[in-house]
DNA sequence: ATGGCGCGTCAAACGCGA
């Protein structure tokens, strides 16, 4: 089963990219972000067309979360149980079955929180502490899992290819990065630093001052995996060509591939 | 050292992202 996750910045205006995504790299399970739609605007009709049925949780103008699938879903979850503001829709969850198993996905769209300092920063800090909760319960059932979608963490520095320039932004503060460090301590595996020892796994790069072209990216999309899926994991992966297409989101798809 | 882009809303700037 080959499990995404891709921060699209806005449904409608990049549903032809994505459309071609999907039949370049045929995932099973397609996770969004920043869909930017309410859920009755989200394309479905066109995605159906092309093999996937959508759990969508959306929301005017801001966020936004769908949960695509080419393999039979249910257990559909909309929203982070005991979320600080659940007027931000960054949460969708389903268990899909495969042809040798099952895998439980949650897709999510964890707040920036810039500028620290303010109670963005705070609302960042509660968004996580929601998320650790429902992670413990769902890692108590004991089955494959995949926690996929834009962290908005950079974990080390080595996920940057500037750290020096995070140092005050909220994706890179202490208090970021030891979250990441104890969703780890909960059990779950960094697919992608996995697969990916070393420097250079990026999967944003910022619209301005030619990052892309300087390759300064971060690395902030991630696929965290409970024991269960991290046995069946096989390969993990960035779709950097992405962000070469004409109108490309900032942010590129990663993925897994399980045994499922 | 700084700013630099793009999307959505809504019809001009502005909020927001990272």
């Amino acid at each position: 089963m080959r499990i995404a996750t891709w921060n699209i910045n806005g449904v409608k205006a990049r549903i032809e990219g994505l459309l071609t995504w999907l039949h370049e790299t045929k995932p099973d399970v397609a996770c969004l972000q920043e869909i930017k739609s309410v859920t009755e605007g989200f394309p479905a009709d066109r995605l159906a067309d092309a093999g996937y049925q959508c759990a969508v949780h959306g929301q005017k103008g801001f966020n936004g979360v769908a949960l695509l699938s080419r393999l039979p879903i249910e257990d559909v979850v909309t929203g982070l149980p005991g979320e600080p503001d659940a007027g931000q829709s960054r949460y969708v969850e389903a268990l899909v079955t495969g042809e040798a198993g099952i895998c439980r996905v949650g897709c999510l769209y964890l707040p920036n929180g810039n500028p620290i300092g303010t109670e963005k920063f705070s609302y960042k800090l509660a968004w996580i502490a929601a998320f650790e909760a429902h992670v413990r319960q769902r890692l108590a059932l004991e089955e494959p899992l995949v926690l996929a979608g834009d962290y908005n963490i950079i974990p080390t520095p080595m996920d940057a290819r500037r750290p020096e320039a995070w140092q005050n932004d909220a994706l890179f503060q202490p208090e970021s990065r030891a979250a990441f460090r104890r969703l780890a301590g909960l059990g779950l595996t960094d697919a992608l630093r996995t697969c990916h020892p070393g420097p250079g796994a990026y999967t944003f790069w910022d619209y301005q001052a030619g990052a892309w072209q300087k390759d300064d990216g971060i690395r902030i999309d991630h696929l965290l995996l409970s024991p269960q899926a991290a046995d069946r994991l096989s390969a993990a992966g960035i779709d950097r060509f992405t962000r070469g297409w004409e109108k490309p989101s900032d942010h590129v798809p990663a993925w897994v591939e399980l045994d499922v």
